[in-house]
DNA sequence: GGAAATCTACTCGGATACCGCGTGTCCGAGTTATGGTGG
DNA sequence: CCACCATAACTCGGACACGCGGTATCCGAGTAGATTTCC
């Protein structure tokens, strides 16, 4: 298993394409961001939850409602996202062994307690590492790769691809209105 | 769940008793090792077998069998010893998202699948620090830093607990003899 | 024509099912030093 | 006295049980815009 999850994963897929989205059009659903994907719909929604709670996207409510960034995608750092949808999980666990020594008796002296445990010191340090490499690309670094690989085209062909979703869905509305 | 699990921890605490033991004592059995951690005997004996396999550890088999370090501990990483109890297993597994975008229609083009996805480049290049950080800490230093805490008599009492270990183990074994 | 009711899609949160993997245990096979036994 | 044999402890490798957490789905509740209905 991997330490970062699937859930993360599809949270940054997802948020790559909330990025430079024109603030008049609707705000696209979750559910259509994950089709886009071609992710779960409902484990994507759930996932937005969290994000929201973590200050990184802001929704709106209601028939018309959706998602949008909360803040410049430049201050969102892949760091945030992974914490916030997989919670802050260190990478390992320390079971404090060195006070277990059968040498101690079931009483051991203060200088093996005291102060961190040096496997787990330098796990400590290998996790900060890490963490700091994820702290230091941010959304828009990623979207910024995305664009020079990407033909020009490829950014209009998402807003219609969207757009056609929000318009099927209202015509489908007006239909089934006219139906009744 | 933590990236790096128990037996990482087991069999590094393990590891670090086996450092500057007399050459010419017996080596001391994975069980004494574990008991003296008060960690699963059993489980830890798996370990070794792959820090065997490894090249980190060298045992001998038999009834005065055992286990010692088989190259010098500064030779050895913490590194080394992750990757020979978990295998190496990446922080992150792609699942080429990118690939499955619905504008594509399945069948994504070049630009989009060729080289390495733009998200998977930030989690290799953060596996990559931390397996850094690992790589840099060494059997020695963590046995220096221990070293630093203990006092002098330490290291006497866990070599006298091991000798006690393989003293009553044969006295066990000369009693029964007499017994039968 | 305007106000109220209805309908639908959306977000939000909890409950639940499934499944893979880490953890831990058990067992049989092969190996080697030690103590006892028979020639 | 010497060769042989039995015994016990050790490593090695595979099989298996258990539980946790990630993944995924489903459902009910609350909200807001569009449509229809009623005055």
């Amino acid at each position: 298993m991997a330490h970062i999850g699937a859930g993360v994963e599809y949270a940054l897929h997802c948020l790559l394409f909330l990025i430079g989205r024109d603030a008049a059009a609707l705000p696209p659903s979750t559910r259509d961001l994950a089709d886009l994907q071609g992710v779960p719909a409902e484990y994507a929604a759930k996932l937005f939850t969290r994000l929201q709670k973590a200050g990184i996207t802001a929704s709106s409510e209601g028939v018309a409602g959706g998602v949008r960034l909360a803040r410049d995608a430049a201050a969102i750092s892949v760091l945030d996202v992974v914490d916030a949808v997989e919670g802050r999980k260190p990478i390992f666990d320390c079971r404090e062994i060195r006070g277990g020594c059968a040498v101690f008796g079931g009483h051991p002296p203060d200088w093996a307690t005291s102060g961190v445990c040096g496997i787990h010191a330098v796990m400590l340090e290998a996790e900060a590492r890490m963490r700091a490499a994820l702290a230091g690309c941010s959304l828009a670094d990623l979207a910024g790769g995305l664009a020079r690989k990407a033909p020009d085209e490829f950014d209009d062909d998402v807003a219609d691809w969207l757009a056609a979703r929000s318009a099927a869905r209202r015509d489908g509305v007006r239909k089934k209105g006219k139906d009744q």
